[in-house]
This record gives C-alpha cells, structure tokens and sequence, in this order.
DNA sequence: TAGAATACGGAGAACCTCTCCACTTGGCAA
DNA sequence: TTGCCAAGTGGAGAGGTTCTCCGTATTCTA
C-alpha cells in the first residue's frame, strides 16, 4: 500500500515545479479521460518520470485531493454568501445544486471522495475538506430549520451524501445533462415541509 | 473489444459444469470482493483457465448478468403483487426501496448495471432485465398517478435512477447500514403530494 | 565552491484483462 | 462398441496497469 505522507511543499525550485506541471496534466487527463485516466500517461504528460509523480503524490486519491481543494473552497464561499438569503429552505437547496454540480465538474471524484470518507486513513486534506463542506452546510440547515423550513429529522451528512449519490448518478449518464436537476427537484421536493 | 455473443447453454455436459461452477465461484467474489474481484482468480477458484472463463463470459459484464437475472425476476414478482395495494403511493414506495436493497445485494453491481444501460452496445440480457424492471415500476406509477398520488411530470426512470444512486451511495458506506432507508425516506418524503 | 541533502527517472515486479491456438474430450453416427 | 470431429480447454503471452527501488543528477547551503 502507498504511503500517503508526501512532502506538501518541496524543498527545491525543481521540484515544485515538477509538482506543479504534474498538477496541470492530471487536472487535464481527469476531466478528459475520468477516474480511469492512467497516472504514467499523466507523469509522461508532465514530462517527469513515474517515479517523480509517486513521489509527489502516492495515490491516486492524493492527486485528487490536490485537484479538489480551490473547488471547495469557492463552495464554501458560495454557503456564506446564501446564508445572507431570505427564503432559507431555497438556501439550502440551492447549494445543495451546487455541491452536486461541484461534484460532478470532474469526472470520477465523487466516487474517489465517497469511498475516501467512509473509509479509516483517509487523507487528512480531504477530511478537511469534507468537514468543510459539513460545517457549511450544516448552517444553511440550521438556518432552514429555525424557520421551520426543513424536518428536524434530517441531517446534513445525509443531504450532502444524497447529492453527492446524484452527482454520481448523472456522471454514469452524460448523455442527459438535464438529469442532475430532475433527480435534485424529485429529492428535495419534500424539503419545504 | 470484447465480443458479447457467446453460447448461452453450452452442448457439452462438462461445459455446462465448469460455467456452473464459474457462476458459483464469481457470486462468492463478487460478494466479498466487491467489483474488483479478479476474473483470473475467480477462473482459478473455480478450477478452470482463464480462456475457459472467458469463453464462457467474454466480459465482466456478462457474468454479471448471469448472476443477477434470477434477483430481477423476483423483483418483478414483488411489483406485480404490490399492483394490488390499495396504498398506491405506499405500494410505489416500498417497491423503490425493493429495488434499491436489490441493488445492494451484490457490491459493484449498481455502477456496472448504470454505467451499462446508458452506453451502447450494451449486453441484450441487461437491457431485457432493465426493461421489465423499468416496465414493472411504470405499471406502479401510473396507478398513483391515476390516484393522484404522484405529480404527472416525474418519470419512472428517473424515480429507478434515484433509487440506484442512493443504492451506490449506501454501498459506499458499509458501515451504517441504516444509510439507504433514511437516504430514501428524504428522498420520496414528496412523493405522496 | 564543495559537500550534503534532495529529487529524478526508468527498469522492473506484480498485478490486471483478454486472445490465441495446439491440444483434449464428449457425444453421435455407423 | 468404436472412431471421428465439433466443441471445449488451458495456459502462455501481449499489452495494459500501479507502484517501488536505487544509482544518478541537481540544487541549496555553509
């Protein structure tokens, strides 16, 4: 198994570099080719060696998480502006969209995260950004429910689990790019009791 | 590419044998294995060549089918007497979470069966079992709708869509076993408008 | 500027899926 | 019963993958 602690800032000028151009060619290869795209044909993209991509990222789940972090924290942005929002249960379902829709802008991640969270060993970056997320959402639900806006029974970790589940479920269907918003409305119609 | 036509019954006793045991062998590494389970080492579990195996199954996919064919025709069964109910909304309900538990019972099995159904050239079994699923849930759906137990605009394949991703979002997360029921439950809590 | 710390890269190990084809065997016709 | 041949077998190997190892090269620092 790959050991996932890998130095996050490299030491020499060289080798940021490298870091960084295998960055770009894996952002690339991910949302052209999906979670398959294979990391020699992305190191060789790069113009580096295997051994130098390993080196900067163990696992496919580290290239990933490096991939994802600006995302997250433009949604979390994204959760502060709308708790400014008067109609609070449209809060919540708009960003709920959002994060469906930041789910599946690459192709691939939602399965990696799924499976990366519910696991033990989770790479601690991306834990913080799941917290992130929690925590953002978790204030748009708070918000609803004090308006009486959402049932008391619900959790936030179900919601975003939900919308990552029908994030997934329009990647595996890319010829219908309306099925990500008809699955939302269906799952959220009962929200505003 | 792999070529899908292969004999469905082979003529020869021990030919008939060996697919046996290669469909027994696959259900058990399916089950604990999940969908990476190697195709070489169930050959090997199963006694028999690779080739063999392959000659038998030229893709994981129709292995696959093989092993679920038989759970299809019970879902089918199970909708075909919740037509009697009188709860229509209930009846679509319970059949959905039928479906989704269904989809769970083989790991892996949700994201071939999605990722199948919307490419082409996909197995003609699958897309048999697919249609009489499809076709089972509409029957339920238009008796709520008859009932005005359901909106007009949602479409059946939508609702089995939604009810494979959360499906494949409780597989992702063996550890709470509740995920799926609740996950339904704030899924289809508009359903009975 | 020299030495030490750091990083590189590609060969190769160990897996994977799937194909090919020389060989074996079961079932049927005589 | 026997012998033929279509049907079936199996494993070597092609070509892919991820990931490791370690001799070599480069950068930084004193």
């Amino acid at each position: 198994m790959a050991d996932d602690r890998a130095p996050r800032q490299p030491r020499r000028a060289d080798a940021r570099d490298n870091r960084e151009r295998i960055v770009r060619a894996a952002r690339a290869a991910f949302a052209e080719q999906g979670p398959h795209a294979s990391l020699n044909r992305i190191a060789a993209a790069a113009g580096v060696g295997a051994g130098t991509l390993y080196r900067h990222f163990p696992s496919e789940q580290a290239l990933l998480v490096e991939i994802i972090r600006d995302d997250v924290d433009a949604l979390c942005a994204t959760g502060r502006a709308l708790a400014d929002q008067p109609d609070t249960a449209d809060a919540l379902r708009h960003w709920l969209h959002a994060v469906a829709r930041h789910a599946t802008a690459m192709r691939g991640l939602v399965a990696t995260h799924m499976a990366a969270v519910s696991r033990p060993g989770t790479d601690a970056t991306l834990a913080a950004c799941h917290d992130a997320i929690r925590a953002t959402g978790a204030a748009l639900l708070d918000r609803a429910r004090q308006r009486g806006a959402a049932p008391t029974t619900v959790d936030i970790g179900d919601l975003l689990t939900l919308a990552n589940a029908l994030a997934w479920a329009s990647e595996q269907a890319p010829d219908d790019p309306g099925l990500l918003d008809r699955l939302l409305g269906i799952a959220l119609a009962g929200l505003d009791v």
